[in-house]
DNA sequence: TTTGACTATTGAAACGTTTGAAAACTTGGT
DNA sequence: ACCAAGTTTTCAAACGTTTCAATAGTCAAA
């Protein structure tokens, strides 16, 4: 029968030679073709199993234009810790069985940001793309938009026309760990601000802003350093604040690397976590779950993140309408 | 000129024209094919970089069977904090420019660790491949050897033929680790250890137990858990021995993870670090370094370790030999 | 039977490369 | 002026798909 032969890879010769059937009538039965008969499809069908067939993605895409990739621009700086790690595994765990396979591209911040996405464009290497730290007035959000290429994006921005974006309410977090903090009885309050261009950075600050002026209290946004300064510096600013006449008695802490930064600031000055100051962290690993008992932390689940992105691409390139195309992810309230 | 018509995407058929050299001289002169003379491939470059083409990566695939993609086997479940994140950094910071893109394939553990690899050597999704918690005997690369195909596995193996692969001196880091326990006093050290399987377990324990043998001191190897247990169970492993009579006086942690846990237990049970005991952990992540400056830390260098194996595999592709294809990165001294 | 309207199948071209083999030019020695 | 040997260029096929346009087959109505 000729089944066997091990060596060659079936193409759709291979399956017309097998089944009779002229390369397109084999193509189109395989792609559903209503114009097929039904009866030659299962032959068909039933042929391309036997011997294993599996379309040459090469092939395909020099034929139709289409990649079948889908590609993330990972920030290859300063991560939340596991953020990467889940992230990506959200995505892949998604995009695996549907074809699509995952390429990485590097984005760094201090440089151009627009150039991985303009090589992508022009060289049409990709199908979609994922994106992270996504700017209030994002250019590849807009160059994206313009070239109507399918995106998604991890968090907002503040253009008119809508886009697909996945985000997490950092508002609600940063005003619920406010209130949290309050209820502890805890008057001044201490938060470090990612980058200033990022929009979740203004969701930050708002919730924090609308929180603590609503309980009445006192608060300090350090400043001088962002998240994504080097740890030395970042923990020699909240020293400085601890040294002061009024040092702050609350932490609100975006990741947890600050959140050990500031344990650690409290440590040093003699400080006692729970007695003298509280730290309420956000965190994107789960393996920190039993580590910092004595840290109240609100898990931003960044697997179910990165899925949800991936889910969301594959309808934008479905074409499903934009405007519908948006979750946000709220904090789980049981700090 | 003609030059400046932006909506088509230049192919060589367009060099062709524009040069009126035809389209296979246009790509024997951009190969740097000998046969083609000097003037020609000058006039073909200058126009190539005129008009921006750059080749189709889909036709270049079809024809050649090469498909300019490298694959890295991403494990899904429990990582060392940031260890993918730098290591993909590394990998792709290498392979920018080369031509390669890097897709990644999820890889389970738990699940049939050859089956993403089969599937990749079956419908050719790659030109070569990168891996990481290598076991003794790993069933991949025997795979891949059988099938003479390019890797470059993180850790090595037990295997007697030779092969790429980059791994950390995990035996060195053991017994620098205990020596320097020792150093400080300590008489009873205690190590969690990852799962059997894997080749670094033997490395460190092999370490570990040379040094505590030499100084002539008590150890326990933690039993019933290993560093991909859930933190739970390796914090209630920990808390157990510390509630023994004889509860160790020094700490051999092989992740930052496990290393926050042994703190915690000692601030649990009332132990002061640095007094009652003393840890040595390493760490995957570069963030870690102001945050625990009670802890003596020894920096694996992850990113490092994704250029080495990205650089490597390019060579093992250009049919370097295998045997001199590794490198053993050793553990900074400066504990 | 012929016509028309379907349904099912097929031939052939095209996507953009690379490459074996052939063709067209240059030389320089006679 | 001619031939052989070398240098440079070209033709044409192939990689495995998809899809347009055309052909063959079926069946009911005229």
């Amino acid at each position: 029968m000729g089944e066997d032969i091990q060596g060659e890879k079936p193409t759709l010769r291979t399956l017309s030679q097998e089944t009779g059937f002229a390369v397109a009538t084999v193509s189109r039965a395989l792609a559903g073709d209503p114009r097929i008969a039904a009866t030659t499809r299962e032959t068909v069908t039933a042929a391309a199993n036997r011997l294993g067939y599996v379309p040459d993605r090469a092939a395909r895409r020099l034929r139709t234009g289409r990649t079948q990739v889908i590609s993330l621009l990972l920030n290859t700086q300063h991560e939340f810790l596991g953020f990467t790690h889940e992230f990506l595994s959200g995505i892949t765990e998604v995009l695996a069985g549907t074809g699509y396979s995952v390429t990485v591209v590097p984005d760094s911040p201090g440089e151009d940001r627009l150039a991985p996405v303009r090589t992508i464009l022009r060289n049409n290497l990709a199908d979609g793309l994922l994106f992270t730290r996504t700017e209030a007035f994002d250019p590849r959000v807009r160059l994206l938009m313009e070239a109507d290429f399918p995106f998604v994006s991890h968090g907002r921005t503040e253009f008119t026309t809508p886009h697909p974006w996945v985000d997490y309410d950092n508002e609600a977090f940063a005003r619920q760990a406010v209130q949290h903090l309050v209820a502890k009885g805890r008057r001044r309050i201490s938060l470090v601000l990612p980058g200033e261009q990022f929009t979740f950075t203004q969701h930050l600050r708002y919730g924090f802003l609308s929180a603590v002026r609503e309980a009445g209290i006192d608060y300090e946004i350090v400043a001088g350093v962002t998240l994504d300064s080097p740890p030395p510096e970042i923990a020699s600013a909240l020293m400085q604040r601890r040294a002061a006449a009024n040092p702050p008695d609350g932490y609100v802490c975006v990741g947890e690397v600050t959140a050990l930064l500031a344990l650690a600031a409290l440590t040093d000055t003699g400080a006692v976590h729970g007695v003298d100051a509280d730290i309420v962290a956000k965190r994107a690993s789960p393996i920190f779950d039993n580590i910092l008992p004595r840290i109240d932390t609100v898990f931003e689940d960044l697997r179910a993140t990165g899925r949800a992105m991936a889910e969301m691409l594959l309808r934008r390139m479905n074409g499903e309408p934009q405007d519908r195309l948006n979750r946000l992810f709220l904090p789980d309230p049981d700090v």
